[in-house]
DNA sequence: TCACCTCCTGCAAACGTTTGCAGCAGAACT
DNA sequence: AGTTCTGCTGCAAACGTTTGCAGGAGGTGA
């Protein structure tokens, strides 16, 4: 039903390798002729087929799209970015969810494969080695981790998590709390590691509390945890679990910033809408998007080029953190009679 | 360098086209060849190229998504249940995001056409018109809209903006606002017609404002608008405009729901979030994207069935609303001052 | 022994393109 | 006038599949 090279080249009294030149290599045919097979195309809805035109060039002009959690906020706004860019170039995108399950991310990239000139595999939860196999099968680019042979797009969140602490120790607070990630986020071990240093150098404190889920509920679930711990800051792996712990901490009594202070990272348009606005390091999840396709799409035929994009973060400080404990004050900080016995105890020794 | 089924074929000594039906037709194959050729396609990491095959039977056993806008919270959870669905049948999906722009909606609709089995119109913005005619080219399911000729999946928001109504008036409101959404939205005419019928029921009034954006910065702008109008309720087009909204009343210095009380539609994840928790009608999206999954790919070749489907809303009272105002106070309202000065005359004149 | 049937497999055309090669006409040299 | 070149077009093979048709092997019944 739908109009074929074949009745373009009848209608307009030429061969079919004419209307095909028209099309993928025009300078090769006469002006005349290509007004002429353009006129009819359009009047015929004339519209190359993809899928049989990649059976012998090999490019689809489709690309994958591979996420943890299409719900997540943070995924979004890249998606967003990565469907408008790839458009732009006339690419299609396929979105697949792995509903954070390595062996699902596995089958997806294989069953993508063959569809596709590449995959953004972003957040990703395999192994390296396991990665690194599959571009073997397929042009990958990861986002959101590092790996040495491959091309890469990350969020400097070492530098944010720095900048976070820094934030916190500038306000006073020697004893921070660190929500940590899923297990097999790269991004979380980052944060962590760089979270330690900082503290460090800022002669506090660092008390990792995780692997979490990495959603409100996650956050939320580690509320009572984070009073009986005594820490006075505490920088979450996402913005989402900060809201979350922000919502426990206040069911359990306690009072953001003025009992303990928040600090999240991705800077989701949530962040802002909240109460109280959420300080938080912003991560430039659309122009992620943005670059890794850009880096799929570059390396013309020359595969096995190792580009790595490393995106500037930076620190948005709104309501919730605020000035640490008075060192000379031992007032009994009122929410902890709402929380266990013991989280008083702990609290009150620092 | 990727195994296609000749590699197959030689390797465990049959003719393609015994392979071919080794994986489209088992039953008509020897069981023993059967497991020989699995054995060797598994060992070459065979995968049928689905392009080739689709070039063949006319199913891609893709389809496509399209949706105003990705980052607008309500349609992740519908995109990651339409993916999930799709993909339990071995669908994959391709996503696309118009921008609220219906003449790249036709353009996304026609470039897709070919490389997908059917297409999932989510809250068009084109005119039914040209859907019907776009329908013709390639099988359409309508997300969010209502269409005679055309399988469609709409939420029964008339019910929940009844409800929505019901509730404020119950609460003593008689002066009642709508935001209403986009140009060209069939939900947001949907909702209007559905509150002034309940309005009027309940003895009360609608004043309508918009168009607007369907995101926080349209609600944001309307703030001014509102109080201004003397409103003591409003129902807005989507949570995001009602949260927007409420910051807007907030920088006036109105205070939600003790001055306005506030609802919005679509239950979004954030809804729960925010302070106060929002009251909104519950559309079921995930839900949505299913059924529409569902129906593309029942009508196995009859084209042209129209199942319509109708879901369900409810309300969530949350925080957001309150009661009207008291009928025989007539006490500065406080936060006016704060406001234009007009705002303050057409307060007080209710 | 023959006819017929059932199972299985191979053959080859087809799907809608692209592209190297060859051919043709006319222009531009020598 | 002959040669070469340039610009355009047609021919046909190829991409990786599916599928109608035909044919062969073996079994069954007469």
């Amino acid at each position: 039903m739908p109009a074929t090279i074949r009745d373009v080249a009848r209608e307009s009294g030429v061969h079919i390798s004419t209307v095909s030149r028209t099309f993928s290599a025009p300078h090769l045919v006469n002006p005349e002729t290509r007004t002429r097979v353009l006129a009819c195309a359009e009047q015929l809805g004339y519209r190359p087929n993809r899928a049989a035109r990649a059976l012998i060039t090999g490019r689809t002009y489709n690309v994958g799209l591979i996420v943890a959690d299409i719900a997540n906020p943070f995924f979004p706004p890249l998606i967003k970015a990565a469907e408008s860019q790839a458009r732009q170039r006339d690419y299609h995108i396929f979105v697949a969810d792995s509903n954070e399950d390595p062996a699902v991310e596995e089958d997806l990239v294989r069953a993508l494969a063959k569809q596709v000139d590449g995959i953004l595999l972003c957040s990703p939860r395999m192994s390296n080695s396991l990665i690194e196999l599959l571009s073997r099968e397929v042009p990958l680019v990861v986002v959101n981790r590092a790996i040495a042979g491959l091309p890469t797009v990350v969020m400097d969140v070492a530098q944010g998590a720095r900048l976070a602490v820094e934030h916190l120790a500038g306000l006073g607070h020697r004893s921070i709390g660190l929500i940590a990630g899923p297990r097999g986020s790269w991004t979380s071990k980052e944060i962590r590691r760089s979270a330690a240093t900082a503290t460090r150098a800022a002669d506090a404190e660092l008390t990792v509390i995780g692997p979490n889920p990495p959603n409100e509920h996650g956050g939320a679930a580690t509320a009572e945890h984070v009073l009986r711990s005594g820490v006075t800051a505490v920088l979450a792996y996402n913005d989402l679990m900060a809201i979350g712990l922000i919502e426990g901490l206040h069911a359990h009594g306690a009072r953001v910033p003025r009992d303990i202070s928040v600090v999240g990272i991705d800077d989701i348009a949530l962040s802002r809408l909240i109460h109280p606005k959420l300080t938080t390091v912003a991560t430039p999840a659309a122009a992620a998007g943005r670059a890794a396709v850009d880096m799929l799409l570059a390396h013309g035929d020359d595969r096995r080029t190792t580009a790595h994009a490393s995106l500037q973060t930076e620190l948005v400080i709104r309501d919730s953190t605020g000035p640490g404990p008075d060192p000379h004050s031992h007032a009994d900080p009122g929410y902890a009679a709402a929380a266990a016995p013991d989280a008083v105890a702990s609290y009150a020794k620092e």
